[in-house]
DNA sequence: AAGTGGTCTAGACCACGGC
DNA sequence: CCGTGGTCTAGACCACTTA
């Protein structure tokens, strides 16, 4: 009576049911049968769905494996619970739609092809504005990076970045080179960094930029700015992406979708 | 030995530790302590946290209760856990970027003094582009709609969108004046759209849309596309929003912040 | 008072990893 | 092998809503 391969007796696939034989736990199938019940029509935004002693009953599940699996409709914005009324299922709404870089990752982790060309790599003196980002006086030195990234040898991210210079610390590593930023978008290593501020705009292209990334001056881009911390709260990396417009694009699915 | 208003006879503020007459539910507390311990810096990125059975008895907690944290934990991003190994605190990932439409939303939601001005609504032929995006024939019948939103007289955003012209059907209501975007936003009401499909996108404004939201021609803007559809999967709305950079910003946080 | 969601317990068994 | 996370049970008590 454990899980398994597959189904034993049951028939091939018998949704809204629970299969105790399944590899799925069963908090996960029932988040699933209900998914599939909103997105069929049964429950429409409003309707409340069968108290959790009823779905105890009907499935044969324990009140914390009903729960379980409530909790995650409510994290997933499926659904919304009122104490002492019941469980209901939300409406769509616009404010819950939520944008990631997945889009601007896949750029840059492009294996076949995505190379670096370290445009500019020097200490320098910190311009006012980037002082004040960092938190350092004006003129104490900082690392200036300026790289361009390149798909198939045709540019697609362009990366203007301030790095705290103290000879004290071991460069916040990775900074600095192409595996740098692959680790920065994939999460590996990173010990240095707590945490980090982003921000996205809208702009055009100044003539420098325009001409790095081989498109018209005043075309469209996004600019991903970005503000890294390390864990005595010091700002120790800011900087920018800017990334043409044609080359990207955030999407985001919001309501009730029958697969992911 | 309930829940109700606060410390019976614990110190005020004792952090780091479970409160049992706290109206903060166990499980609440102890994500609080964790990420506390994380973001001060005694659990770093990749560091390995005490097993389940450990932090049960150290707060006296069952381990469903401990798991839940946990749990949530990993919903947050914060942790990661390997069967049979352990669980290990997360580094920072550029790709857990989450941006929201937070900011466009009190953009609009501003009580103050949002209002909306109808620039055309009528019932029209659709493009070929909209009947291809509504799943309609080329020159069947859409509601098309111009809106300009202004906040306190100053035009912040444009709205153009294209809505099925159905007689079967009550019109997709809400769509129609203020209340409609309102509602959209803060997600009251709606019954009959299942679904929507949004885009941002960077753009330059054209002559239009620049003398609409007196901007410069040519000036960098958010463009915010979508599609919704009904409980029978069919489109019933196509448009997008146009927003000046200068007003709008999406922003997010990163990795391991010590209060929201 | 009855019904609803919300929290929590004290175990159980399993699958997996590392020693 | 033992320790780890992962799932699940069968209840308990509470707070809240509705009537």
């Amino acid at each position: 009576m454990k899980r398994g391969t597959g189904m034993p007796g049951s028939t091939a696939k018998d949704i809204l049911n629970i299969d105790r034989d399944s590899f799925e736990p069963a908090y996960l199938q029932l988040v699933r049968i209900f998914k599939a019940q909103i997105a069929s029509g049964k429950y429409r935004p409003g309707a409340k769905l069968p108290s959790e002693a009823v779905i105890c009953k009907k499935y044969g599940l324990s009140p914390m494996t009903v729960r379980r699996a409530i909790n995650l409709l409510i994290d997933q914005g499926v659904v919304r619970t009122v104490q002492g009324s019941g469980t209901f299922v939300r409406g769509v709404k616009l404010s819950a739609s939520s944008f990631n870089l997945q889009e601007l990752m896949e750029l840059i982790q492009d294996e076949n092809g995505t190379q670096v060309k370290v445009l500019e790599m020097d200490i320098a003196k910190a311009s006012p504005e980037v002082a004040e980002r960092l938190g350092l006086a004006s003129g104490d030195n900082v690392i200036h990076a300026r790289r361009l990234l390149l798909t198939r040898g045709h540019p697609v991210v362009y990366h203007h970045g301030h790095l705290l210079y103290d000879p004290q610390r071991p460069i916040v590593e990775g900074e600095l080179d192409v595996t740098s930023l692959r680790g920065l978008f994939s999460g590996a290593g990173q010990t240095d960094i707590k945490k980090g501020l982003m921000s996205v705009q809208a702009v055009t292209l100044g003539e420098q930029e325009a001409g790095l990334l081989k498109r018209e001056q005043g075309s469209p881009a996004f600019r991903l700015e970005h503000t890294f911390y390390d864990f005595d709260d010091r700002p120790v990396s800011y900087g920018w992406f800017v990334c043409p417009a044609d080359r990207l694009l955030f999407t985001a699915k919001i309501g009730h979708w029958d697969e992911e």
